[in-house]
DNA sequence: CTGTTAGCGCATTCAA
DNA sequence: TTGAATGCGCTAACAG
């Protein structure tokens, strides 16, 4: 049942024309006969034609197509950062290239050589872990914009758009002393990475800004997990003043908090406050007493294709470092989770 | 910064041979000498060259890229689709064009038909609702092998993939007969839809099939609601003989079993073992004790995959009707999701 | 084994 | 306003 493609000229025969007069409809030009236009579409609806893309492209050297490709599908961050960049992308008329590298180095290097070979005009993407600026130079010089999610890369030359740890920590710190929180720790995390060091500081900041006393017992450092959460928070609650409210490096650090709370019989959310940075996103379903300082993913996805759209426009590929909105999330309930996710696939 | 396209002509120039030389070179073809094939790949390495996949495509009018689009790539059920389906599509050098519809009907036809004028050679789809046959057919036929995924449409003449739900009902009666359990009930869902059917086929069937009765009061419908689930389950415990196990509809009428048993002081998993069917998906992170009966998403989306590509190397769309594989799978543990999803982000 | 020729389907000049 | 010619980058016949 494969039918013949039908083309242009076929159609101009059809419509007894030429083949750039129904080009020139196909493009919307106001410059066509109105009675010509019509007896145009006519024939194309009539012959079921479909207009060929990348013959277009080929005549035009450009495409409508945008690539993303990001190190990890399987988390529905990322997931969802599709979605943000599908959303701009789609409206805007392009189409999107998806690949997920699954953290694999090689295999990234494979789909952004395959994006490249199929001539996207712009590239979304959420580096492997171990990504160097070497393997963007290629896509940079050959004037393929590119944009950074999520993680950033060192020396690349590219747009890049990551979350604001440092604006994220004074806002989390700021809910907690509006609700009259008066010794607020700060637990979990190694103090010798970048990420730790933003977060901190707008800590800090937080505290000076109301007026209050920054206490360095109150700043407890310990590995990024849920058993470094544990330990934290014991060692906080040793102390003879004791906070009364934390901001946890990780929402996995959280968790330990939490867990070590319950194991003082204290009922997080309600005795002591606790509030963590959303790394790792799908536990959010798991603690409903836990606040949790996030980026919006699909707000990402919809900002990076924003930035890229622009660049792609400009023509120039001009780099632009820009920091992602944090908000303050608190989180879902799960029952409204559920009954989503019901309906979806019912 | 934006190089000239360099194309096969300028390496053909560099390297002192024709373009049609080089064509062979690059399709790795045999019948080149071995020094001229080093010549050129030099040229290429030299010059940066970047193969034109939209001019070759042209050429020979067809495409190394399949599309694939869902009605809500918000629910990881599609996120891990997507990755199954990207992980066959990459290894067979193709690349996938991914479009989420968000369950509107409209978007839908707008990707389908961008991606048609993209000449995709191929789409898998989770068709929003409300698609009927009709809005496939244009794709059918002009020849386009099309796989449905998780819904199917009556009367689409192509191939689809959905869950057995029989069979899945089958082996997860199966898994409560082992472990010892006499009286098993199934709660849930209205009784008009055929997937309930299905269900209630299998659960029946496996009952049978052991040799044990199927008594009509331990079947008890309700609406497949976490509230349903709840009094489906009372009217369980009310009866002289009480079930011990029971199968429910889906996994939100088993949340609302698990609360009811709760109310009663049983702890679901251990007083009464419960199984649903993993309709719902994300809340597989909120109860621990609960065994699902879910399709793996990966899976599907590689069989998918791999039944498309097959049509596409056929060169006929002949449809192809087949149920998608069912397993019993007992949810994983929090501890080992947030500790996976931590990583993912560091 | 290598070079020549002729399009794939479309957009873009230029004339008419 | 419309038609004729030209080429985007590549592959597929052939011919040498």
């Amino acid at each position: 049942m494969v039918k013949e493609r039908v083309t242009v000229i076929d159609i101009a025969h059809a419509a007894g024309v030429s083949k750039s007069t129904v080009s020139l409809v196909l493009q919307g030009s106001s410059l066509v006969n109105e009675a010509t236009r019509a007896k145009v579409n006519a024939a194309i609806r009539d012959l079921g034609y479909v207009y060929n893309r990348g013959a277009a492209n080929l005549r035009q050297s450009k495409s409508k197509i945008i690539g993303i490709v990001v190190n990890d599908l399987t988390n529905s961050f990322f997931a969802e950062l599709a979605v943000g960049v599908d959303a701009v992308v789609q409206s805007a008329g392009f189409v999107q290239f998806l690949a997920n590298t699954g953290e694999k180095i090689e295999r990234q290097r494979e789909v952004v050589a395959s994006m490249r070979e199929h001539g996207v005009s712009g590239l979304i993407i959420s580096p492997a872990r171990g990504t160097e600026a070497a393997d963007l130079a290629p896509l940079v010089e050959s004037g393929i914009p590119v944009v950074l999610v999520v993680r950033d890369i060192a020396g690349a030359n590219v747009s890049s758009l990551i979350s604001d740890n440092h604006a994220g920590a004074v806002a989390a710190v700021r809910h907690l002393i509006e609700r009259g929180h008066q010794r607020i720790a700060f637990l979990g995390g190694f103090s010798d990475t970048a990420v730790f060091e933003a977060r901190m500081r707008g800590y800090r900041d937080a505290l000076v800004e109301a007026g209050m006393p920054v206490s360095e017992s109150l700043i407890i450092g310990s590995a990024p997990s849920r058993a470094g959460g544990v330990t934290a928070v014991e060692q906080a609650m040793m102390l003879a003043d004791r906070p009364t409210a934390a901001l946890c490096f990780n929402d996995a650090v959280a968790f330990g908090v939490c867990d070590g709370l319950r194991a003082r019989r204290l009922e997080p959310g309600a005795d002591f406050a606790v509030i963590g940075f959303d790394d790792v996103i799908e536990a959010k379903t798991a603690v409903p007493a836990l606040t949790t300082v996030s980026v919006d993913p699909q707000g990402m996805g919809q900002r990076a294709a924003e930035l890229l759209l622009k660049q792609i426009k400009a023509g120039k590929a001009e780099p632009e470092a820009i920091v992602g909105s944090v908000r303050l999330v608190v989180r879902q309930s799960c029952g409204a989770a559920v009954e989503r996710k019901r309906e979806a696939l019912a």
